[in-house]
DNA sequence: TCCATAAATTTAAAAACTTCAATGTATTTA
DNA sequence: TAAATACATTGAAGTTTTTAAATTTATGGA
């Protein structure tokens, strides 16, 4: 398991906007930004600079469908981070 | 699951000296704060800084001995983390 | 008691992060 | 084609984080 993989996953889960963008994929199943920028109350240029980090660190998902991204989970990252740390247990 | 305690974890964990502190801490099964400044190459109080944050995190278990402080891996909390990743996935 | 050692705290500087207004780009629609 | 929509980028201000020198605290040994 490479070791900058979980740093940059766990910087990109390491903040309360983040990780409220996260649940929020995870009950809803998709999102599109401009519904992240609705419920975190942030601007349009703030959610933007959060899900470039949440995609970047591959958390996140992401596909265009014209001019609207759609946000999912990566379930294979959840996968590496509870192999990760089941071994740490 | 406290997703406080997920995003306090999180931060802890999201930092290339901390990172590399539990995985020594792994490694050797428990450390000193001494061993740390070594291995690390970083100064005393840059340590004591790292600890702290890993420690307050419930990341590391810290135990003093006389002068001497103890870190080991609290592997509850990696368990937990391991649990909260599992879900998602 | 006095000195050495281990770690914590204080302080300050530099780097990185968060945030948003303004602007730019791409795409859809009237 | 012009306007509107969705998102990205730029630039700047404020905040937080990282780092280490200097100092302090606590403990162990001579």
């Amino acid at each position: 398991m490479d070791l900058a993989v979980i740093e940059k996953a766990a910087n990109a889960i390491a903040d309360k906007h983040r990780l409220s963008i996260i649940m929020e994929v995870v009950k809803k199943g998709k999102l599109i930004c401009g519904d992240v920028c609705e419920f975190t109350c942030l601007s349009q240029p703030t959610v933007s600079h959060h899900v470039k980090i949440l995609v970047d660190s591959g958390v996140l998902n992401s596909s265009k469908n014209g001019r609207i991204v759609e946000l999912t989970l990566n379930k294979e990252m959840m996968k590496q981070l509870s192999m990760f740390f089941l071994q740490l247990s």
